[in-house]
DNA sequence: CGCCGACTTGATGCCACTCAAAAATAGTGG
DNA sequence: CCACTATTTTTGAGTGGCATCAAGTCGGCG
């Protein structure tokens, strides 16, 4: 564990969403539980039974829902520290879908059945947080599908990308590197592929950003917050005590 | 309390999601902190500290965010026996804006700091499970918005409200009694209000279903879900074991 | 070198928005 | 109970943003 990118303590020590200082005893906490997976593996899968999720120690994944009609939507995308199928965690069974985007190495954990309804403290006060975290990432994105065009909506959902990965240090001024292919972000935006090509056709010509060959660059943060309407209050990291 | 139409109990008999069954000594539970609002009225501002949040016992809300360009989006709708404002409760200030739609008679909970560190076993256990529907049904209406369009999207939305009101005997097979507006129900599905009006006409056209003077007729259940492609496992109701 | 996935561009069409205005309904005070 | 008003619902005409369909082109990898 030695090598781990994000230990338990370094989670706090960034301040980012974390379930460290969970006792043992009431989490099967990881380090030994570590899971590896290749791009594009399912993790999860809807309908599954539920009590276990993934803290992602390296690569990204995405939450999806199918549609009857065959469409998918992404929820909501983790990278390096997040908890993958957070939900799954605390609820019968799966509700979505858990793919990897990259490589990923991440840490199950699970609820210990035997302690399940008598919880830790720590335990009980950082998972709520937690939840309603990611209730207001999807909800914000939510909003963004409902009421902004194409282009705002592309814009912001770079920048929180690129604020979720500032506190793990994969992100800087200059842009991060983003393993999303085009048609995942508009699988996420709920646009065409073509049409997510054209808006960041569109943000390099009006020179905001770029995002090209894996690397996204953030040429005029300012300006691409101020078309997005980007406020980042409702990224605000969860800290554990 | 004796003439609330949700007590605690009442709440849990009907399988619904509930915080009944909480140690009062570690929320401070209601009855005497009974809240009433009128239609229109704005409970929480986002922003506002957190740490509270009212259980429905009467009346409709809405949780909302809205856009720097002053559009709005309806996040969730609460109807009798849901919290509303769940998120306030646990992060340290509000993010949505949570609005009265009826008249409304709710019961407020807030955190008691001296114990918030040490939460009850079953506080622990219903919260996040609470949380985590939230969580679903806001990914869930955003696949709709993501992925479907007006037609769908809108049948979506009022089976969803049919299947949320069932347990608490406010929907039959006839419907329900639906005090939304075609400019909230507009808010709701990211769309216009002019262009919900001529959705509403098809769906009455197509024999489906009907929202009028206050009442919503499901004339087609099953020819509605097809439509829509309803799948109500998300809703499933939170136990608290 | 050949293949396959990802990216790019163009032409065309439609779904939902915009703007405008009237009709129906609900709410209010006299 | 009835005028008066505000809100909600309804309909129409015109437009545009994004989807759809159809080809390419680029790049990585076996």
């Amino acid at each position: 564990v030695s090598t781990s990118k994000v230990s338990p303590i370094a989670m706090t020590a960034a301040g980012h969403a974390s379930l460290a200082g969970l006792p043992g005893k009431h989490l099967k906490w990881p380090g030994k539980t570590r899971r590896r997976f290749k791009p594009g593996d399912q993790i999860v899968r809807q309908g599954e039974p539920g009590g276990r999720a993934f803290v992602l120690d390296h690569g990204w994944t995405y939450s999806s829902v199918t549609l009857h009609n065959g469409s998918r939507q992404i929820t909501d995308v983790q990278v390096q520290g997040d908890v993958a199928n957070l939900q799954g965690l605390v609820l019968p069974s799966a509700l979505f879908d858990l793919t990897a985007i990259t490589a990923v190495d991440a840490f199950e954990i699970s609820l210990d059945e035997s302690s399940e309804d008598t919880p830790a403290p720590d335990y009980a006060n950082a998972l709520p947080r937690m939840l309603a975290k990611e209730s207001a990432v999807i909800a914000t994105r939510l909003a963004s599908i409902g009421r902004r065009n194409a282009l705002e909506r592309t814009a912001h959902f770079y920048l929180e990308l690129w604020f979720r990965l500032r506190p793990t240090g994969q992100s800087s001024d200059a842009g991060f590197s983003c393993p999303m292919t085009q048609y995942l972000i508009a699988d996420a935006l709920g646009l065409t592929p073509e049409h997510v090509n054209r808006v960041l056709r569109d943000l390099r010509t009006l020179g905001l950003a770029s995002h090209q060959r894996g690397w996204f660059s953030l040429l005029d943060k300012d300006k691409l917050a101020g078309l997005a309407g980007f406020d980042s209050a409702y990224l605000e990291p969860v800290t554990v005590a």
